[in-house]
DNA sequence: ATTGACACGTGAAGC
DNA sequence: TGCTTCACGTGTCAA
């Protein structure tokens, strides 16, 4: 803004002082051609490079109302969000989906006797069921979770996780005395800045909901 | 601001008109000054709205690496496409579930085109399939499989060499490009000496069997 | 001093 | 004919 200010105030004098050399600089050749064409070429460049952007951006718009630069980009704005909108529509069904397939699963899942021996052991061993979340970059967190050994428990873990936006880096998980241990770098899909304290309580929620295939985790 | 801004800017045109009527030497009419500074104003009006369509998709953009026009396009276009690729993904895991749901239970692995597509894109970055087999001790063993990211393979994985008889000492599962590695340590559960061979071929046999699920469209 | 990015004013082309 | 949009060359600022 100062920018501008100054900008349009210093162009402004120098077109009064500047009058008389003249704005094209009719006399000087050789001085423009050196120092100017290199912007010129540059300028010309940029200029490209961002229409080619723009041509981009088109491409990947579906629905064009017209080819004005400022249009296309509107036209991007409210694609954008439409694509936001059905990410969270979407990403909702599928937990309802997934909570109601998951309490299907635990029904009929002959694999209880298994959870329960496996609760058992680990109780016995004195391995409690645990949460950690570490920030480890702007958009990556550490997690690592410690629950019941259960058939398709990882499984889960990792499906719900992705519903909700994680890209799993590496993961590593280990089973032993009826406890398994996922400990896994992940990253937000999108970018965005993870909470932690809020992807703490999303594990939680998951996890509750492998253990008690009753639990909601939406 | 933008009253100070313009009125400067006026006044500037003004100085510079008076001046160019001369400067030029051109064909100098009477409604250059009319005409240029209704120009004048539409494109500044053009400007800055564009402008400001650029700082609202900014706004939108969650992961920016710069500031500027081309970048910000660029971050935008980068955005959708991923945002693209999350409806699809997310689309095609609803499906299945809905798949899932509907068909009778019981039935495990419903095949869909998220393998189809790890297929590809696991291709087209060159990354083949791949079991090694080593052994690290008399009962021991190490384990490195790669091949196509699936729903729920790497699950058949593990139950399949646990009813082998494989214990899982320590397990790895990275994912990217759509290529699914799991690198493993397995010991014998009896203590039986293990063949490299014979459990490679196995290893195989598996991976054939969770790629061999058949197709199914929603 | 050099380079990249930006806003500016202006001529030209399309409705 | 006017109005709108675009590309251009240029001056200026910051790194």
């Amino acid at each position: 803004m100062e920018h501008l200010d100054t900008a349009l105030d210093e162009s402004c004098i120098i077109e009064e002082g500047s009058t008389s050399t003249g704005r094209m600089g009719r006399r000087s050749y050789d001085d423009t051609k050196e120092h100017k064409s290199k912007n010129l070429h540059a300028e010309r460049r940029r200029r490209q490079k961002l229409s080619d952007r723009l041509l981009k951006l088109r491409a990947l718009v579906p629905r064009i109302t017209n080819m004005n630069k400022a249009t296309i980009i509107e036209d991007a704005i409210t694609y954008i969000q439409e694509l936001q909108k059905n990410v969270k529509i979407l990403q909702e069904q599928l937990c309802e989906l997934e909570v109601e397939a998951s309490s299907e699963v635990g029904e009929i899942n002959p694999a209880s006797k298994v959870k329960v021996e496996a609760a058992e052991e680990m109780k016995k061993s004195g391995i409690q069921v645990e949460v950690e979340v570490t920030q480890i970059d702007r958009d990556k967190l550490w997690v690592k979770v410690i629950f019941e050994k259960k058939r398709g428990g990882f499984t889960t873990l990792m499906e719900a996780m992705s519903a909700f936006g994680f890209e799993f880096i590496n993961t590593n998980v280990t089973t032993s005395k009826g406890a398994m241990l996922v400990s896994s770098c992940v990253k937000g899909i999108y970018g965005e800045k993870l909470a932690v304290q809020q992807t703490r309580e999303l594990l939680l929620q998951i996890i509750n909901g492998v253990d008690q295939s009753n639990s909601e985790y939406c």
